[in-house]
DNA sequence: AGCACGCCGACT
DNA sequence: GTCGGCGTGCTC
């Protein structure tokens, strides 16, 4: 008799005991009794029989099937799953889930999924090809399957579903079902580097330095501009680790998955690349899941979730874009893949390669301290010249709908002179200041030094650093003017306004909501290149991989929302965009200029990345976050309560502040605060933001208290989660 | 999260 | 008299 613990799919923060006639390995899956229900549970740990540490025995059930005659999670992988339920403090059984394709958490054989190939009939080994000679699609199909079978979904791609359908239909071939056979390191029968671009010194230095640590674990950091040709490097430093036999894992953002992308790494090499993105099938998914895991792919391209796809020859893993949101989950287990991607490099002793124009600053933090290999790309390619960034001084200029004056002036000289414009909107939730549009002073708590919060539905503004709220002031403190505008606002109604303001110029809205699905996107991007609009109104989607060759002019509205806001990540998340967006607009022949509005044209992180660009920008935001006792320096947890009774969230979380407080007087808390969205959906919802020093200390004060976290009376009538080193707080 | 058990209001 | 409302408590 042998015990096993088992994680079970529920949110509870523990394995499951159960008994089984014979050990198993850990990682294989087991149907197991569990109340009344019957779940899928992994095998994480297998107990001595005769070990102590076994109590209640009798209260055990015993494992009810087993499904799996090997693992399917890996050592590795295994490792990873503990190393999350620990770091973020989840349910092992959920953390199990998320790495799982759909199809195998609901107890899915493992094994390849039949596909569908077609082959000849014994007809039409025994026919000539020149009885189609009137059909050359069917002609060349017929042809093509005398040298062997092909894959039904294939044949269709490349000759056509009508002249399939016409063959199988002569009775010459047949569709079968086929369970096909994995084999490892198969892309080197392919593989074939194409013509490939002699890099540049620099890139050449960046390339050497990554062949160097082939073999070893090993992070770097590749700081490159817009343009200076990142990819390149990428597809030169795993070129011979693909002629090794070993696969490259390679993640992206969300929206930069694109076939261009693929097709890149496809046409370079020669060889299948496996793609993995969120609207995948689920029996896609597992197909991808399963070829990677077999040693079949050399590439596996993917978004977030893909650094859990298993692999057989690891060679490296690379990080595209590294610094972009989308690689932390913001909902259920809140992992962020680039910390998981350096977790599992170093479990497979690999390289990892992080790649950015705009790198996060904790990225560079530990490219700067040496603990990550520095590499920089300065050169764009083909000499294109950068953008030339402006700061526009918004205060006393009579605004059109959150648009100065001078601004529209310089709008109307690029739209009268036949080219674009593209007007940036800044919506993200920032909790937005209250400043004077006069002399640009920005309302501060004195007891923090820190700018208020403005919160409408109170009237009232909020320190989101000791909680004290005030009386919306009247007049400027500074110079007694009564024009205080609260930063960010207003530009919901940009593009009412610049309707009327240049009625005669065609402008299109992109952002998420106007462009659902890929093709949307895709269809108005390619409208924009030729010129059938000549204002472009956006949001975050524009500053993500797309190009704007005819934009001369981007105009940022916003920017005093971020420089003031309770969210310290503001500023970079601005920085990041503006330098993504002054690369995509303009081209060589056609430069291109870009204005940033505020109220703070003298702000020294604005004028820093205006005058000396984000790499400068970013050190010395890192400065002033070591000066503030902010992330990377220090470490921090949020607890998140929402609920449609306002009150019993907010109680809640002072209960957590009590709990902690309790545990620890180490812990710095800030708040219960009013989230920087403070309604969504119905709920109100909230914050309490807990730092310290150490991050050791930080975990275990949460692992100790989350047990009296969940007897908390209000536990279960409100919706609550932890967020270990959050990065968004709206 | 499910799911069962349990104790109070409007239905055949 | 019972069907069903969702509060509470447990799951190896």
């Amino acid at each position: 008799m042998a015990y096993l613990s088992v994680a079970v799919p529920v949110p509870l923060r523990q394995l499951f005991t159960y008994t089984h006639s014979t050990p198993l390995e850990a990682g294989v899956r087991v149907q197991v009794p569990f109340g009344p229900r019957k779940l899928v549970g992994v095998v994480i740990d297998v107990i001595d029989e005769d070990s102590h540490e076994i109590e209640n025995v009798k209260k055990l059930k015993s494992v009810e099937a087993v499904i799996d005659e090997y693992p399917i999670v890996d050592g590795v992988l295994l490792k990873m799953a503990q190393w999350l339920w620990q770091y973020y403090h989840h349910a092992p059984g959920e953390v199990l889930h998320a790495m799982l394709p759909v199809l195998l958490r609901k107890g899915e054989k493992a094994q390849l999924v039949p596909e569908e190939r077609v082959r000849l009939t014994s007809v039409g080994e025994q026919s000539q090809s020149n009885t189609l000679s009137r059909a050359p699609k069917q002609k060349a199909f017929f042809e093509a399957l005398q040298t062997s079978s092909l894959s039904a979904q294939q044949s269709r791609k490349l000759y056509g579903a009508p002249a399939v359908k016409a063959v199988i239909d002569k009775s010459l071939a047949e569709i079968v079902e086929v369970v096909p056979e994995l084999k490892p390191k198969i892309w080197l029968s392919t593989m074939k580097v194409a013509q490939k671009p002699t890099p540049d010194t620099e890139q050449s230095v960046a390339i050497a330095a990554l062949n160097r640590q082939q073999d070893n674990f090993a992070i770097s950091l590749l700081e490159g501009v817009t343009g200076s040709g990142k990819t390149e490097v990428y597809l030169q430093a795993i070129e011979p680790l693909l002629a090794a036999g070993k696969q490259i894992l390679i993640l992206v953002p969300e929206i930069g998955l694109t076939p261009q992308t693929v097709s890149r790494f496809e046409k370079r090499f020669n060889i299948d690349v496996g793609v993995l993105h969120s609207q995948l099938s689920d029996k896609a998914r597992l197909r991808v899941w399963q070829r990677a895991r077999a040693g079949e792919l050399g590439i596996i391209i993917g978004t977030r979730s893909a650094i859990f796809t298993p692999l057989k020859t690891p060679g490296m893993i690379i990080v595209d874009e590294e610094h972009d949101e989308s690689f932390k989950q913001q909902d259920g287990l809140r992992y962020h893949a680039r910390d998981l991607a350096a977790m599992r490099a170093k479990q497979h002793s690999i390289p990892l390669l992080l790649g950015s124009a705009t790198p996060a600053l904790e990225s560079l933090n530990n490219a700067l301290n040496g603990r990550y290999a520095h590499l920089h790309l300065t050169r764009r390619a083909g000499g294109a010249q950068h953008t030339q960034l402006h700061v526009l001084d918004a205060r006393e200029q009579p605004l059109h709908y959150g648009i100065s004056q001078a601004l529209l002036t310089i709008m109307r000289q690029h739209i009268n002179a036949g080219n674009q414009v593209l007007v940036f909107v800044n919506r993200r939730g920032y909790a937005p200041a209250l400043l004077c549009h006069h002399c640009g002073e920005t309302v501060m708590c004195k007891r923090c030094d820190r700018p208020y919060t403005v919160h409408k539905s109170q009237n009232r503004l909020q320190c989101h650093h000791c909680a004290g709220t005030r009386v919306m002031p009247r007049q400027c403190e500074a110079c007694h003017s009564s024009t205080l505008v609260t930063a960010g606002t207003g530009t919901e109604q940009v593009e009412d306004g610049l309707m009327s303001l240049f009625p005669d110029a065609k402008q299109v809205r992109i952002d998420s909501d106007t462009v659902r699905g890929k093709d949307k996107l895709h269809s108005t991007l390619d409208a924009i290149n030729r010129q059938e609009y000549q204002l472009l109104v956006g949001t975050q989607i524009l500053s993500k991989g797309h190009h704007f060759p005819h934009v001369t002019l981007v105009a940022v509205l916003d920017c005093d929302g971020a420089l003031f806001s309770a969210d310290f990540r503001a500023p970079e998340k601005l920085a990041q965009l503006v330098t993504q967006l002054a690369g995509r607009a303009g081209r060589a022949a056609k430069p291109g200029e870009m204005w940033l509005q505020t109220h703070n044209p003298h702000h020294p992180l604005l004028q820093d990345l205006v005058n000396n660009g984000y790499g400068h920008f970013a050190r010395h935001a890192l400065t002033e976050r070591k000066a503030a006792g902010l992330p990377p320096y220090i470490s921090q947890f949020v607890v998140r309560c929402e609920s449609i009774d306002s009150a019993q969230a907010f109680s809640f979380l002072q209960g957590c502040r009590g709990v902690f407080t309790s545990y620890s007087n180490e812990l710095e808390m800030n708040g219960p605060f009013p989230s920087l969205i403070e309604k969504r959906q119905g709920r109100f919802r909230f914050m309490l933001i807990c730092s310290h020093q150490k991050r050791a200390p930080l975990h275990e004060a949460l692992r100790q208290s989350l047990p009296f976290l969940q007897s908390l009376h209000q536990a279960p009538k409100v919706r609550w989660s932890v967020d270990i080193d959050p990065t968004d707080f709206s």
